[in-house]
DNA sequence: AAGAAGATTCGCT
DNA sequence: GCGAATCTTCTTA
């Protein structure tokens, strides 16, 4: 299975809506790792979700993977999400994790070598990139955090750069 | 030791 | 649109 990412949302150190705010824990542990390792945990009970970590090691930072266009193995995920439509796959943080049979087993994977999860290149030019606020924070409401490619069906939520609002002081 | 909140999704109305 | 489902962690007594 791969796609290609297609909206993400950054959690650098310091951001206080981030796991790695108060200290490294058993459970946020891989956001500390360095660059480029899997940081996977449950929420909701209902659902996982995956984070790039970023950084040096010792530093908590990550980026929270919200949405992938399918590429390969489409059918896998099909089953594996119930659902045959395209569109709805991997549509958000715990859609994504789904349709990629990821769980609490890939935390702390890193995802610059070979193994069961990885990171690869481009295959293709990507569009403009948009960017709005981060969805379902409570905290750092005001930061532009979230990255997307503007207009993709594959993104969740909004898809457009957000428009300057005229009101603001 | 108990309770609330959370980077969400799904099903029903 | 709204609420339930249901796990982990951090906070409060």
């Amino acid at each position: 299975m791969s796609g290609r990412i297609v909206e993400t949302e950054a959690y650098p150190p310091g951001d206080s809506s981030g796991h790695a705010y108060r200290g490294r824990t058993a459970r946020n542990q891989s956001l500390f790792l360095g660059t480029g390792f899997a940081y996977v945990y449950f929420i909701y009970g209902t659902s996982y979700m995956l984070n790039v970590s970023a950084e040096e090691p010792g530093v908590g930072a990550g980026v929270l993977m919200r949405a992938i266009e399918p590429l390969e193995g489409i059918n896998r995920m099909k089953r594996l999400r119930k659902t045959d439509k395209l569109t709805d796959l991997a549509r958000g943080p715990g859609r994504l994790a789904a349709a990629f049979e990821i769980d609490q087993r890939l935390d702390g994977v890193d995802l610059c070598a070979d193994g069961p999860l990885w990171l690869g290149t481009a295959v293709r030019e990507t569009a403009s990139i948009g960017t709005t606020v981060r969805i379902g924070i409570t905290r750092e409401v005001g930061q532009l955090r979230r990255f997307f490619e503007s207009g993709n069906p594959f993104v969740s939520g909004p898809r457009q750069r957000e428009k300057k609002s005229s009101g603001l002081p």
